[in-house]
DNA sequence: ATATACCTTCCACTAAGGGGGAAGGTCAAG
DNA sequence: CTTGACCTTCCCCCTTAGTGGAAGGTATAT
């Protein structure tokens, strides 16, 4: 199959596999005699795959770490699991501290809705956030 | 004040400082006869402010819109309730989003570690990834 | 006079591509 | 034979929020 095909069928555009291609994340592929690039089942599978750890949020580069374990014939379960590891505590993290960013953002939007608060220059929103941001320093 | 004073002063780079005034979000400051940029408290107070936003979660150009308002005098409380309004409701998204995936991923990485499951060609984890995409498409 | 610390400008780089175009080759149908 | 859709390489610019370095100017202390 040709690129547009796979690009199709997979849901990328061809920028984003020639793009995959340059940074060695997809193999060289075979060629017609024409030029154009020939794809095959595997290379829709491995696209598939990368689409997948992607949408895990892994990066292109350790999605590229994963992929060169099975290049290499070996078992990539230990290393797998490893960016899994630190993929969950990172999410964990994240998600503490977007909690308490909508928490503190939440507060401060019912104050802009609300109108009240003491008289201030500009706004009382900003010069809430402005105050409560100096004194947490 | 120079530049390098007032980045230590307000926790950042001076090479942020003059990125932030490249495109706009400081003004242009006053200039000493050899050219050094000359600083003082209002641009202190503003650089504070341009902190706390980001640390609110709005973008540069969000707090270039905020900062506008002020510049013409005008007060921006509706507008930044407006964009804490659309800020909370982004951040629920997306800790929705990020608590699937570390549920999923946390899921994955177990069956990584126990290293049970079916044969495979590579890794049983890597397998069982492509199989529950395959299956959700 | 020189060491150093600080400042200036400008250019390139990051992740992960998106977008567009130029200039050309190829393939199928009508 | 030509049209249109597809493909090729190469090129440059755009995004976020800066970081890093090079080449050179300035301030201050010794």
């Amino acid at each position: 199959m040709r690129i547009g095909e796979l690009a199709e069928r997979q849901g990328v555009t061809t920028k984003a596999i020639r793009f995959y291609e340059s940074i060695g994340l997809l193999p060289d592929p075979e060629r017609t005699p024409s030029g154009y690039r020939a794809y095959g089942e595997v290379d829709a599978e491995r696209l598939a795959f990368i689409k997948t750890a992607q949408r895990l949020g892994l990066s292109l580069d350790e999605i590229k770490g994963i992929i060169a374990f099975r290049d290499r014939g070996e078992q990539p379960c230990g290393y797998v699991a490893d960016v899994l590891r630190r993929q969950v505590s990172d999410l964990d993290r994240r998600i503490r501290e977007m909690r308490a960013l909508r928490d503190e953002l939440r507060h401060l939007e019912a104050r802009a809705s609300g109108g009240e608060g003491p008289a201030s220059t500009y706004c009382a929103v900003i010069e809430h956030v402005h105050l409560e941001d100096r004194a947490s320093e």
